[in-house]
DNA sequence: TACAACTGTGCAACCGATTGTGCAGAAAAT
DNA sequence: ATTTTCTGCACAATCGGTTGCACAGTTGTA
């Protein structure tokens, strides 16, 4: 019967061992410390190489208080948007030779609370959210203000807060798509907006009426309508839209998957899509290309560059936080165009 | 000019040195050890919930070499199928109170490797992973088990190794779909199948095989396509089918997703999508409920459950590994019962 | 020639916890 | 009354690196 002797990976202790020199010396010459010698350095480096030597990530980031781990947190990866996101976040992040932590909040406060704070636990370096549809309050980041590690919000931001900031803006993007209906003649244009919770829902909304406004004409707020993303809640939303004595020719949604909703049900009744009532929305996703009626005109909203602006953000903070400028109260905040897409 | 004394959590050694106690009885009255009298026990608790103490878990990582993060690899988020799966995933691990170190391989092989590698590093405490399309050797995975770390294979399994592995058994899936039609009277049924590096690939065609074989009739391999998943190698494929003399009745093709370009396409080609050539597929993903033809009839894999059996069963292993009944050769196989779903 | 500066290396503390061992004093057994 | 067992706690090593400091030997400078 052999020893269980599970390999163990090898150590600077090791090296010092073969070598004859100490640890610091091994650990000065790994990392090309100046005032090593030359050839001790590459009889060390040669070792180090031949035993495959790799630094203990642990050790490291527990003598140094960093973990190069970025904890992610998204509403729900279903969403193509957020998948997107990822995908930029991750590419940032790899590139920086950064790994990243991930949870979802699934749109629910008391998860966000949850995962939010198994990450300050786990001691990442920094954390990128996009903040769940019930978010009405930051206690649970503020914590992290206290640990001192930086949060870079996304897409779905705080109204007011001290993190860094990236994020489209749709309040012009608004402005413009529903200027695009005024102009192709439509009147009555509705909109399916999401909880007001959501700076998101502001931003279109304030967008929605101020494109009104510059019309010349008066907001109606019957034309406007909320969801909760729930389908069921889109349903209803709509019922109200139709019920009106006076229809809307135009049906904005907040998103596509809400979009989608809408259409589905619109079609139940009866309804020619996109002929008798315009269905447009937001987030020009690809998946509706696959769908029955994609929305006629839609807002990219950019979710790859979104992720990975963020991601380069976070970099950006931290390396001037290891340089010392550290809590400097200035908060970075970057804009990305939304761009029309008729379709 | 206020010294930046950036806050740092409280430790064992302040609760030590203010109740004038040794580390080592701080450290044991936090874990309950019996030999630690119940008074200073009661008046360290309480001091530490006063003071919030949160143990370190980069410092205990790092003595107990366990990080509790788990390492999870998946081709890509954005299809609904590993979306699903890393819910089950995510749930699994937060009843365990483990975090994700979360990467995907985007199908290349190369990415694989990167990142696989990446979470080794991170030394996380093991790795669930659904392989890409491209990985036909697993050298990148054996490193793992010299490192003694688990590794459990989900949906996208290798053919032969010592892993544990979760997945769906689709030879038998692809029988019943295939009888399903034979029975319905439909003879000539193709398949779009994957790439053959896959062994999903393999067990649809073998599915495939035996279930005409059953019928006691021929295979005719003109019926059976393959696509990488690429939009125009589907369209490739599908243009072969239907180039044959004698045109395929029924399409079934290797997931939604390239259901769902092949049926676009058929589209574009004037064919009557499920009356003239009838389109089935594997997966059942909510999202072909808003495209224009789903599938007729679709396979049922159950991407959250396999994603969290797969969660389970690392745990389970970390559990046993942890108890010392180390290294025995033996690894757990869980197949997940495939459903026909008919729409 | 004497002193300063530099080069190359080792020693030891440290990060925050866990854990084996030792050792008093109290309680129990003989 | 003496030995044994138990209770409650402290000491110190350890995990794998990093880093300030000391110090000897070499080289440079006045």
């Amino acid at each position: 019967m052999e020893k269980n002797a599970s390999y163990s990976p090898p150590t600077i202790k090791q090296i010092a061992r073969q070598l004859n020199v100490s640890v610091s010396t091994v650990s000065r010459a790994l990392n090309n410390h100046p005032r090593i010698g030359a050839g001790t350095r590459e009889r060390i480096q040669e070792l180090a190489k031949q035993l495959g030597y790799e630094p203990n990530i642990q050790a490291i980031s527990f003598k140094q208080k960093k973990t190069f781990i970025i904890g992610v947190v998204l509403p729900t990866i279903k969403e193509d948007f957020f998948s997107q996101a990822i995908n930029g976040i991750e590419d940032a992040a790899t590139q920086h030779h950064y790994t990243m932590l991930f949870a979802q909040s699934h749109d629910n406060l008391e998860t966000e609370k949850r995962v939010v704070d198994a990450m300050r636990k786990q001691r990442v370096d920094g954390l990128i959210i996009s903040l769940s549809k019930e978010t009405n309050n930051y206690k649970h980041l503020e914590l992290f203000e206290k640990f001192d590690i930086p949060i870079v919000c996304f897409d779905r931001v705080p109204s007011i807060k001290n993190v860094h900031k990236v994020y489209c803006n749709l309040y012009k993007g608004t402005i413009e798509m529903v200027t695009w209906f005024f102009n192709k003649g439509y009147q009555r244009i509705a909109l399916i907006n999401g909880p007001a919770t959501l700076a998101a829902s502001n931003d279109r909304l304030n967008g929605y009426k101020d494109a009104v406004s510059n019309r010349k004409l008066k907001v109606d707020m019957q034309l406007v309508e909320a969801t909760d993303f729930s389908k069921e809640s889109t349903i209803a939303a709509l019922k109200k839209l139709l019920a009106l004595k006076n229809k809307p020719e135009v049906i904005i949604s907040f998103n596509d998957y809400v979009h989608m909703d809408a259409v589905q049900f619109a079609k139940l009744m009866k309804i020619k899509v996109n002929k008798q009532i315009i269905f447009a929305s937001y987030a020009n996703l690809p998946i509706t290309s696959y769908t029955i009626y994609p929305p006629v005109i839609s807002i990219e909203q950019y979710p790859y560059r979104q992720g990975e602006k963020a991601m380069e953000m976070m970099m950006k903070v931290l390396q001037q936080k290891s340089l010392g400028n550290s809590s400097n109260d200035s908060f970075y905040t970057e804009e990305i165009a939304p761009v029309l897409v008729v379709h």
